[in-house]
DNA sequence: CGTAGCTTTGATGTAGGTCAAGAAATGTGG
DNA sequence: CCACATTTCTTGACCTACATCAAAGCTACG
């Protein structure tokens, strides 16, 4: 039922849901659409904008320099919810593009404010939710800032595998990916060529394979290890629900 | 008076302040502390930890990697109000460090909600602050991802100098900075080194002098151009306030 | 079944890092 | 207010991680 929907297994994990949230939740799920691969769902500058809540399908965040190049901020993956920034407070100041078709429950403003005040622990949990993401964001500017190319691109992958498996997609033994190497590339600041590179050292060091739309992991211990990985990132160890 | 304050000042350009958020502005800047240069006010992994309005001086938020690597996530500055994340949702996952001997005023959980509560207004304020800080995170993962050395740093003391401006600390010619080159490094994921040989080009370009504590724009117009610095960026075109 | 988007690899270039060491500045105790 | 210590800044010589340029092989799907 609901409880089987990522967004809902999601925000379970944060809340315990009683009867008003469930149906909130699928209220809110209800109202979805389909979008193609390429269509900017966000762009930057816009007013008014809506919120997402992704339901299938894999997009990502992203700013464009004048010169043309581009910064992936983050990866958008079921369950997820984005723009909450821009609704709550102004324009949005980056764009959305899916990567595969997605499905999404587009939420106004209007909507997002009387779910809100309808259910609090609600609100709570997608608050709690878009802390999460500013996390994430800081661990990618740390990994940009601070950790050489390998190191960087093997933590990358783990972040997506942790999230994946929150929501019920991938295991230990790895996960669907409709990345190309050119978003990993703008996500890391590397270029695609040396992404290609540092993907088969991954590999041939006998750690992952990222292949075929596919991340298969050799040896996740050793991958942990070598990334640097803090396994108790992203996990959820529970809002300030006692407020 | 309350004007006075970098905080209030800050605020009052977002949103019209009554009679009744004049009030609890005030209240919440008098219990003002001082806290000394080097010593951590917000440690990771911490919980239950509070808020700071900064009233004076600087400090800064950073993560460290096990293998003792530093990135500086932002600079804060007075008027900035920091840690909203941390109260509202969880244990801190960075920590923040003065540079200066620096006053502010610790905001605790429960004082955060009750002003919310009874200023809404206000609660829109700080919220709509908190984004803002997310949108420089968001500009700093920019600038590490993909601006060479020279326009990142002229990028970042240009975001410095807006900030500055806002709360009325520093002007076009310049402003005061007790930044050492080893910050300005750690910031933008570069050696000190480099730092220092980028600061050098920029100088000798006729642009900006970093030097003695102070920055001075020898050409503001240039350097704007040259970093590709968007005039909007910061700007406060105001929050969401008819909801 | 062709053409556009990916991936892979090689050869070569460069921005920025590392190592080292002296010069300013800044701070501290007497 | 001066010696001395410590932290910053600055510069030079050299090195490496990653970029650039180029081209060939894959894959997919219209």
């Amino acid at each position: 039922m609901v409880h089987n929907s990522p967004f809902a297994r999601k925000i379970a994990s944060y809340v315990q849901l009683g009867e008003i949230e469930i149906q909130s939740v699928s209220d809110l799920y209800r109202r979805r659409r389909k979008f193609a691969p390429g269509l900017d769902l966000v762009h930057q500058g816009e007013i008014d904008q809506s919120a997402f809540i992704m339901a299938d399908g894999w997009a990502f965040s992203y700013k464009i320099l004048s010169d043309g190049a581009r910064q992936i901020v983050n990866f958008h993956i079921p369950g997820d919810f984005l723009g909450v920034r821009s609704v709550l407070f102004r324009t949005s100041d980056h764009n959305v593009e899916p990567i595969t078709q997605i499905e999404a429950s587009e939420v106004s403003k209007t909507d997002l404010f009387q779910t809100f005040s309808k259910t609090p622990r609600l609100a709570t949990a997608v608050l709690w939710a878009a802390s999460r993401d500013e996390a994430m964001v800081v661990e990618h500017l740390v990994g940009v800032g601070q950790r050489p190319a390998p190191e960087r691109t093997a933590h990358l992958i783990l972040e997506l595998s942790t999230r994946l498996k929150l929501v019920g997609l991938g295991d230990k033994t790895g996960f669907t990916c409709p990345l190309t190497q050119y978003h990993l590339a703008d996500a890391m600041g590397l270029t695609p060529v040396h992404v290609n590179r540092v993907l088969r050292e991954i590999r041939e060091a006998g750690m992952m394979t990222f292949q075929n739309g596919r991340v298969t992991f050799d040896d996740y211990e050793s991958l942990v290890d070598f990334a640097d990985f803090d396994r108790t990132y992203l996990d959820q160890d529970g809002p300030a629900l006692k407020m």
